[in-house]
RNA sequence: GGAGGGGUUCCCGAGCGGCCAAAGGGGGCAGACUGUAAAUCUGUUGUCUACGACUUCGAAGGUUCGAAUCCUUCUCCCUCCA
């Protein structure tokens, strides 16, 4: 059993802020003797299934409350998602059905898990409570804010800025994370620094409520394979959990080096000594980073897969890409006699338009079997036979 | 409710009757260089049955030989006033 303070100071790592220290200490203890698990509080958008890592930097350390007797609780806010965010555009709002919002919620509990402990993690829908809430009662809590406090928000800053809508139901958001938190008597909730706002909201809030406060925990926000914006899947930037072995260690390597050290921190729980001798190595110039970053990947890889892809992962990556070489296995399709390249390929949804493979093949990204393919050639393939696409795909003939 | 400004290709943003598939930038893709990194340079970036044709500039109509550009209606957004 650890002490209050190796477990604070497990906590601590990684954490960006943390309101307040005091607080989180004496819930602990409170805990310990008790013996009531804390509620770890994290609120999930439902239109986004896909978990990326930039999820885990969060997951990693509610992961580890749990590792600590606590319990995870995970609120898929399918109330605010089907209402749906008027930010984006002329799109209109997505509407999810019920169902959608089920399948999705399994998707997210199958990757959760990846990284939560199942069986102190249990999970909630918002609408539950927030279907049934009667409007009395939210403008009760509605009296309670202000209006300057809610715009005093960084994003709805920006947007009154840069001329763009607000939505009057988007002002509400931030309270209805905050019910979300007195509905489930939240003790930590944790998040990244994007979500300051809500999380303090919800904090305020049970404070007037006259509850016990929740203890807000900020997190890095992990930047994309850019490095510099945040890590998002409308982006394309990111790495997602369930991604395959080869292209997760792929996408892994693209990152900067830079950026290496930081991944290690956030979303590896490799040992903070090693992370350090990781560090002097590259400054010092004695490794080349990427030795390092190949290090990474192949943690990355054996964290969501396992570590025998995680190796497999790797051979295919310096195969391909170190050699110059086809990897061992790639995805095969048929060659129908009527095909040519530009048939073939926008066929089986290689390439989306045969103006695109014209377009490739004019600039030499399109290969067969090592040979650069021309504008006039027209060859039948036979099976075996590779196509290489641009520098990183492959696609064979069965 | 009143007055004004705006909606352009993946994004930002020029164009304001023919020379517009639409400048410029960003992003993407390809090539060179590399460590498949970053940086840099070059090319490319609607589709197709491809020296041509077709679809695109919020939506629908109209004027014109010809419309992203002009007119009408509709719709959405922003600003100021109430």
């Amino acid at each position: 059993m650890k002490t209050i303070n190796e477990q604070m100071k497990l906590i601590k790592k990684g954490v960006l802020e943390l309101h307040s220290e005091a607080e989180l200490k004496s819930k602990l203890e409170k805990s310990n003797t008790t013996g009531r698990p804390l509620i770890i509080k994290l609120g999930l958008d439902p239109t986004a299934p896909d978990l990326h890592l930039g999820h885990t930097v969060v997951l990693r350390k509610i992961r580890q409350f749990q590792s600590l007797g606590h319990k995870a609780f995970i609120i898929i806010g399918d109330f605010t998602g089907r209402i749906g965010d008027p930010s984006g555009k002329s799109k209109g709002r997505v509407q999810l059905s019920e169902k959608e919002v089920l399948e999705n919620a399994e998707t997210y509990k199958k990757q959760l898990l990846k990284v939560l402990d199942p069986d102190k993690t249990v999970i909630f829908f918002n609408s539950e409570w927030l279907s049934a809430l009667k409007i009395e009662d939210l403008m009760l809590l509605m009296s309670k804010q202000t209006v300057a406090r809610i715009l005093e928000r960084e994003s709805f800053k920006k947007r009154m800025q840069a001329n763009q809508p607000i939505g009057l139901h988007e002002l509400l958001y931030p309270l209805l994370q905050g019910i979300d938190s007195l509905e489930l008597e939240a003790d930590v909730e944790i998040g990244g620094t994007d979500q300051t706002f809500n999380i303090l909201m919800g904090r305020d809030m049970q404070g007037t409520e006259e509850k016990e406060k929740q203890v807000a925990i900020f997190m890095p926000i992990l930047e994309g394979l850019d490095g510099v914006q945040k890590m998002s899947k409308s982006l394309g930037n990111y790495i997602g959990v369930d991604e395959e072995p080869g292209r997760m260690y792929e996408k892994v390597m693209q990152i900067k080096d830079d950026m290496i050290i930081r991944y290690f921190e956030l979303i590896t729980d490799v040992e903070p000594d090693q992370i350090k001798d990781y560090s002097v190595q590259i400054e010092s110039g004695r490794t080349n980073p990427k030795n390092i970053k190949m290090c990474l990947a192949r943690e990355i890889v054996r964290l969501y897969h396992s570590k025998e892809m995680a190796i497999k992962a790797e051979e295919k990556f310096v195969t391909v890409h170190s050699k110059g070489e086809v990897p061992k296995d790639m995805i095969s399709f048929d060659w129908e006699p009527t095909d040519d390249m530009m048939i073939f390929l926008v066929r089986n949804n290689i390439i989306k338009s045969k103006s695109e493979v014209r377009r490739l093949i004019e600039q030499q990204g399109i290969s067969i079997n090592g040979q650069v393919m021309d504008m006039t050639e027209h060859r039948e393939l036979i099976s075996g036979d590779v196509i290489k696409i641009g520098k990183k795909r492959f696609v064979s003939i069965k």
